[in-house]
DNA sequence: GATAAGGGTTTACGTAACGTCAAGGTCAAT
DNA sequence: ATTGACCTTGACGTTACGTAAACCCTTATC
C-alpha cells in the first residue's frame, strides 16, 4: 500500500503540511520520491508516523521523538522518565498558578476589587524604596551593589504568600525578642531561637546568607538609630541584645 | 525617581529587550523619551510593570494582560474566571499524559521494552489492513469511502488503553455468544446482553452508531464465510444467532 | 582632543511546530 | 484543450522574547 502526502494525511489524521515539515526536519522521510516529485510513503512510514504521534501526544518534542525513533541503542525508558520529571514540574507550577489565580478572583469577590494587590504591591515598592533611602548608602558600601540590586530584585519578584509569611515572621521576631530579653542572656536557649527566626527572615530578601553578613546587619543595627529605635520598640535595649544573641548563634 | 531601560530592568528583575518590547506592543510605553531618544520611566509605570508581571506569572498572554490593565472597566473577574477554566483544562491534559507515559514506563520496565507498544502499532495497522482487504470493497459501497476512511483513523488513532479494551471486549462477546446460544432463543436476555456488548465492540472502530449499520453488518457477517467461520468457531450456527439477536436488540 | 568604556538606539534573525496563502507543475477525465 | 484535483516549493505569521550587529551619546581618562 502506497500513499501520498494527502492520502497518508487522511489516515493519520495529521495534515500535509506536517507530513512535509516532517520529512524538512528529518523526523520522517517518504519511502521514496517518484518522476514529478510526488512524496510517496510506504507501510514503514505508516508504521513510523504512528509512534511519532504516539510520543507528540505525551508532549515530547520533536527533536526528542527524532532521537527516540530513530536510534535503535536509544534509552527510551531513561529520556521518558527525564519526561515524566518535566511533566510533573510543569504540573506543579500549574497548581501554584491556579491556586493564586483562585486567590485573585476570591479577593475581587471580597468586595476589595485590586486594591488589595495594589497595595501589596505599593507596599513592596515602599519598603525597597525606604530601604534604598534609609540603609541603601550603608549596604551598597559594606556588600556592592550588585548584592543591594538583587536583594531589591528578590524582593519584588516575592509572591504575595512570600511576602505574608515575611511580614508574619517580622511580628513573630518582635514577640520573641521580647521574651527572650527576659532570660537577661544573650546565649539562652530563646535567644538563640531569636536569631535563627532573624536569619529566616534575613534569607526571605537576602539572596544569599553569610555570617558575616548576618554580624554586620547585627553591627549596623545597633550603629543606626532608626533601627534601634524600631527594634528598642520591643523592650528598651532589645537592638544590642539582639546584636550579641546574633554574634551568639553565628560562633555556635 | 527616574529609570532608563536597564535601571528599571535590574529593579524589575527582566531584560532590557522585554522593555522594548513591551513598549513596541504597547503593554508598556516609558513616561517620556529624553532628547537622545532614551526611553525613561517614572513610578507609574514601575508600578504597571509590577501589575503586568504579576499576571505574567500566571501565565496570562501579554494580549490579554493589556486589556487587564490599560481598560479600566474591562472585567478582570471575568477574565480571570475564564483563565482558570484553560488552566483546568491543561491540568486535566497534563494528568492524562502522565498517566500515559508512566504507563508506558512501566511497561518497558515490564519486559517487553518498546515491542508491546510495536506490537499494539502493528495489530492496529494489520486490523485495518485486513479489515481493508476483506470487507474494504462491501464496506466501501454500502456506507461511502468517508465512512470507512473515518472508521479507520478512528482505528489509528485509538490508545493502547482502547486498543486493549476493545480486545478484551472482542473476547467477553465470543463467551457471551457460547452462552446466549445455549438458551437457544436469540430473544433472550443473554443473547440482546451479547448483541448490546456487540454494538459497544462496534463503537470503538465505527465513528458513529447507527441501527442501520449495526443490522447491515449482521448480515454481512451471515453472508460472508470469512465471518462466518470466525463467529461459528465459538458454536456452531453462532453467526446466525448472533445475526438474529442483533435484529432483536435493534427493534426492542 | 582623541579615545575608550559604558550607556542608549533600531533592525533583524532565531526559536517550535506548524497554518495559511501564493505561484506554479502534474495527472486523470472530459 | 481545458478543467479540476492534487502535488510541489517558497515565504510570511504565530508568542515572547534572546542575541547579535551596527550605530549614537555621554562621561572619564590620558
Amino acid at each position: 500500500m502506497e500513499y501520498t502526502v494527502n492520502k497518508l494525511a487522511k489516515i493519520s489524521g495529521v495534515s500535509g503540511r506536517t507530513l512535509r515539515y516532517y520529512d524538512k526536519i528529518g523526523l520522517l522521510k517518504p519511502a521514496r520520491v517518484n518522476s514529478s516529485g510526488y512524496r510517496i510513503y510506504g507501510q514503514k512510514e505508516v508504521d513510523l508516523l504512528q509512534q511519532i504521534l504516539f510520543y507528540r501526544e505525551l508532549e515530547v518534542s520533536l527533536e526528542d521523538i527524532k532521537e527516540i525513533i530513530h536510534q535503535p541503542d536509544f534509552d527510551r525508558k531513561l529520556a521518558l522518565k527525564n519526561h515524566y520529571e518535566e511533566l510533573k514540574d510543569k504540573r506543579a507550577r500549574l497548581d501554584k498558578i491556579m491556586a493564586t489565580v483562585e486567590k485573585t478572583i476570591a479577593s475581587i469577590e471580597g468586595g476589595n476589587p485590586m486594591q488589595d494587590k495594589d497595595k501589596f504591591e505599593g507596599f513592596k515598592e515602599k519598603l525597597i524604596n525606604e530601604n534604598e533611602k534609609k540603609y541603601g548608602k550603608e549596604n551598597r558600601e559594606k556588600y556592592g551593589d550588585d548584592t543591594v540590586e538583587a536583594s531589591n530584585a528578590k524582593l519584588r519578584g516575592m509572591s504575595q504568600e512570600d511576602y505574608d509569611n515575611m511580614t508574619k515572621l517580622g511580628e513573630e521576631i518582635f514577640e520573641l525578642l521580647k521574651e527572650a530579653y527576659l532570660t537577661g542572656d544573650p546565649n539562652s536557649p530563646e535567644a538563640l531561637k531569636l536569631a535563627e527566626k532573624h536569619k529566616e527572615w534575613l534569607m526571605y530578601s537576602w539572596p544569599s546568607y553569610t555570617k558575616e553578613a548576618h554580624a554586620g546587619l547585627a553591627e549596623m543595627y545597633v550603629a543606626d538609630e532608626r533601627f534601634t529605635a524600631y527594634y528598642d520598640k520591643a523592650v528598651k535595649g532589645g537592638t544590642k541584645f539582639l546584636r550579641d544573641a546574633i554574634n551568639n548563634y553565628i560562633n555556635m
